[in-house]
DNA sequence: CAATGAGATCGAGAGAAGAC
DNA sequence: GTCTTCTCTCGATCTCATTG
């Protein structure tokens, strides 16, 4: 769902999302911590990527339960929540065939400017070059871990990624290919289909922080109504190592702006909480919405052919809910257009 | 006209200084 | 000590001009 760009903007009038440069399709995304066996750390979910934007090269160590887990990035530093936007792209791919009962294999083949549009980035030469070092950083962060299995002590070590080849097209120098081969532990994830789908804003979020607490609403909040946390709790989940005053000044401008994807983020004294926007919308009642005369389903049929235009109307709902519920001169114009720009971004399948 | 390059600007985080 | 404000660094991002 696009946010309304007249509507949310900021004071210093810059929009609190990035542009949706190109229309995207499902995202799925692991949870990197949930490779490791359940039993030992289902309770844990520290932090692997880095927030900062500039080189970090912390050894990051948690230990819960006699279990140790330890992050060593390479000298490039830890790989980012942006580089991680490489990650959801191979897994997506996988999942997508894999959705399609199509073989899939641990190595994926990519297209260079594919994966850039995809991610809603720059493909620019710059966005070329910080994606050949997201893919180093990927390479380069190491997770290691204990296990006690039989009162033997394993330890187990391995990447984000296992390795990356890049092809360059000869005329101009410009990558072409890109191929990844990702680690046994992260096929086995997409193997057992352990991923989350991800709203197509989420690359549109444009601080780290933002994105980090979006994967943990979605990984926690979930389908659910309403999720609450204390909010040093989701500082200490978001892994980010400003001052507390700091991280709450972020929160409530995250809730001035209200642009986190999927929810609404509310401040309750020393909590924050969750509100899934679906079950928002559902709690508008049937005779807030707006009014729409029988022929515009037909026209709706009409410019978006093959759509359920019962589910648009869903689609359409909500939207109206996100974009503060204004009042519609005509709403048949709006919906019958919404269903037309719905169709041109995603055309019905066969 | 899409892809690309260059320079400007933003943001996270850290540290310092000053007010209370 | 606590809190706010300012400055700095550097990668990410924005904007606009150029290229093929």
């Amino acid at each position: 769902m696009s946010v309304n760009e007249t509507t949310n903007v900021r004071d210093v009038d810059r929009p609190a999302l990035l542009p949706e440069r190109h229309p995207n399709h499902d995202l799925f995304v692991c949870d990197v911590l949930d490779a490791i066996p359940k039993d030992d750390l289902a309770s844990m979910e520290h932090p692997v990527f880095s927030l900062a934007t500039k080189p970090d090269t912390r050894v990051l160590s948690y230990e819960h339960r006699h279990v140790k887990i330890q992050i060593t990035p390479s000298v490039k530093g830890l790989a980012t929540i942006f580089d991680k936007d490489l990650l959801i792209y191979c897994v997506s791919q996988l999942m997508a065939r894999k959705n399609q009962n199509q073989p899939i294999s641990q190595t994926v083949q990519l297209q260079a400017h594919d994966l850039l549009v995809w991610t809603n980035r720059e493909t620019s030469g710059d966005g070329y070059r910080r994606m050949v070092e997201a893919f180093e950083r990927l390479g380069g962060t190491r997770i290691t871990t204990n296990i006690k299995a039989d009162g033997e002590e394993i330890t187990n070590g391995f990447g984000l990624i296992d390795s990356f080849r890049i092809v360059r097209s000869t005329p101009t120098g410009r990558m072409s290919e890109v191929q990844v081969r990702l680690s046994d532990w992260m096929f086995k994830i997409i193997q057992g289909s352990e991923v989350l789908t991800l709203s197509r804003d989420y690359f549109r979020l444009r601080k780290p922080i933002e994105r980090r607490i979006y994967e943990i609403a979605r990984k926690h909040c979930g389908e659910q109504d309403e999720w609450r946390i204390a909010l040093d709790l989701l500082q200490k989940k978001t892994g980010a190592s400003s001052h507390g005053r700091a991280f709450k000044a972020m929160v409530r401008e995250l809730v001035e702006h209200d642009h986190l994807p999927d929810y609404s983020v509310a401040i309750d004294g020393d909590s924050v909480v969750f509100l899934n926007r679906e079950a928002l919308a559902e709690k508008v009642p049937e005779s807030a919405f707006p009014k729409l005369q029988p022929e515009s389903f037909n026209d709706a049929r009409i410019v978006a052919p093959g759509h359920d235009v019962y589910h648009l109307e869903q689609e359409w709902r909500d939207f109206w809910v996100d974009s503060g519920m204004p009042t519609l001169h005509s709403p048949d114009k709006a919906f019958v257009a919404f269903c037309k720009t719905r169709a041109r971004r995603n055309p019905a399948m066969s």
